[in-house]
DNA sequence: ATAGGGTTAG
């Protein structure tokens, strides 16, 4: 069995599997394993209920393995329901089914604070633990946090940090500074050419905008035919997301020329970057030579990519029909959809707004700022304000009226169909007003005949120390004649 | 056996 799960012949495995006449937790835990670690956590998580049913006992490693594939896949409930089993076969404190479940909370859960209660009760700490502290705790942000387990895994358990804590502390560097001070510790810590590290390592660069010190470390990579895929990929993005869209294009040309495979992740971002230059024609290129011949016409990153480089030349059929052929639709894809209606069609709401009655209905993901954010965009006839007024609500719902832009948003949809006390309302829900808040309340008032309320918060915007650079004199001077006449 | 790398909408 264990050889054929080597040889990546799952299906021979299973079937060894089934005949044999007795099995014990080690034949059920390798067999679930072998599915993990060949990325069908479905399978594995479906022999695992199978497993329990049959009355065998799952020990700590079944349980770390089942805990890991909820975690990839995301499934709250069963993740859940593992743990109480955790529990009561009394391995909580266990270190595999412990950290598997640490992780768990972090990544799907998003519970800080379960995971600090699993992490305290643990039996032994060792640098694996720690690594899995450390990557939560810098994918969700809180650096200080961080900094305070990286000192105490050293000072107080004498641990080194290893490959892996590197990779975890670059998730949470936003500014050059910050990735030379890891990158300096990941010298110090032995790192030479390891591919995780090298490529975050490019990557964070990249991100902070330092494309040339990024490329630096690709010099000293030693690459192979499985990790080079990895770092033309994270060079290709670096390139695209810094306003370097043409280089990106001639990168991902490059690697194709040397004969590398792309999976999905390079052309999403060589298609981000034709999206970014208006370059329909390579697009188009980079979607017939790549996505048709490596198969990923049904890829969700590259679906919704190419729906936005189509909706930018206007073919919003040819978008549709790449957005009908994704197989796994996310919120972005949706999104991209939704986005491609409001940009191509004049007075787009009713098309927008089918597209969103089709998402609630027929899939259980959740509508998000950039969803409704869209929609409300889309409201441009006064026949949209009923539309306009439900997609508020959801707005406030998910308390997202507060955020800047979304406030904004509202304001001006209002200010459209001279709804002026509504936009005035969510002029005050934003917690944090730009000049843009500002400028689109007060023209709002002028606009629909209120000048005198106009002038009136010209001054206090005044007082509160806001200056409109773009908008003041066309403002103002609006507001003063209009004042003046009467 | 449990941790680490690249992609999409606004």
């Amino acid at each position: 069995m264990s050889f054929y799960s080597e040889c990546g012949d799952l299906y021979s495995a299973h079937q060894l599997f089934d005949e044999m006449p007795h099995k014990n937790v080690v034949t059920w835990t390798s067999m679930i394993s072998s599915y993990v670690q060949h990325g069908s956590f479905q399978l594995a998580l479906g022999l695992f209920k199978k497993m329990i049913v049959s009355n065998e006992m799952p020990n700590h490693y079944t349980l770390s393995v089942v805990v890991r594939a909820c975690t990839v896949v995301g499934y709250v409930d069963l993740g859940v329901q593992i743990h109480g089993l955790i529990v009561c076969v009394g391995l909580e404190r266990d270190e595999f089914a412990g950290s598997s479940f640490l992780d768990f909370n972090f990544k799907v859960m998003g519970d800080l604070d379960s995971a600090f209660r699993v992490f305290d009760g643990l039996y032994r700490i060792d640098v694996f633990t720690w690594n899995v502290m450390i990557s939560g705790l810098a994918q969700d942000g809180d650096t200080s946090e961080v900094l305070r387990m990286l000192s105490e895994m050293q000072v107080v358990d004498g641990l080194n940090p290893n490959d892996s804590t590197i990779v975890g502390l670059l998730k949470c560097c936003y500014i050059l500074k910050e990735v030379e001070q890891v990158h300096g510790l990941a010298l110090k810590t032995g790192f030479k050419n390891d591919i995780a590290v090298g490529s975050s390592l490019m990557d964070s660069y990249g991100k902070v905008g330092s494309i040339d010190l990024g490329q630096k470390i690709l010099g000293s990579l030693e690459l192979n035919n499985n990790t080079s895929c990895f770092v033309w990929s994270s060079i290709i993005s670096s390139h695209a997301r810094n306003g370097c869209g043409k280089e990106a294009i001639t990168l991902f040309r490059d690697m194709c020329r040397q004969g590398m495979r792309p999976n999905q992740h390079a052309p999403s971002s060589a298609l981000k970057a034709c999206a970014d230059v208006r370059d329909l024609s390579t697009g188009v290129q980079v979607q017939q030579s790549q996505m048709i011949k490596n198969g990923f016409r049904s890829d969700c990153f590259v679906g919704s990519v190419l729906i936005s480089l189509y909706a930018d030349a206007g073919k919003i059929c040819k978008a549709e029909k790449l957005f009908r052929r994704i197989d796994d639709k996310d919120i972005v894809a949706w999104n991209a959809m939704i986005t491609c209606c409001a940009q191509v069609e004049e007075g787009s709401a009713a098309t927008c707004i089918s597209f969103f009655q089709e998402l609630c209905r027929t899939t259980t993901l959740e509508p998000n700022g950039a969803t409704l954010f869209t929609l409300l965009k889309s409201c441009q006839s006064i026949s949209d304000l009923v539309v306009g007024i439900q997609i508020h609500a959801m707005i406030s719902k998910l308390s997202l009226g507060c955020v800047t832009r979304m406030g904004n948003a509202v304001i001006n949809m209002y200010s459209r169909f001279g709804a002026v006390d509504d936009a005035y309302k969510a002029f005050n829900d934003i917690v944090s007003k730009d000049e843009v808040s500002w400028s689109s309340v007060i023209r709002n008032y002028q606009q629909n005949g209120f000048a005198l309320d106009a002038l009136r918060l010209c001054k206090v915007m005044m007082a509160d120390g806001m200056v409109l650079t773009n908008f003041s004199p066309s403002i103002m001077c609006c507001g003063l004649r209009r004042t003046c006449s009467y």
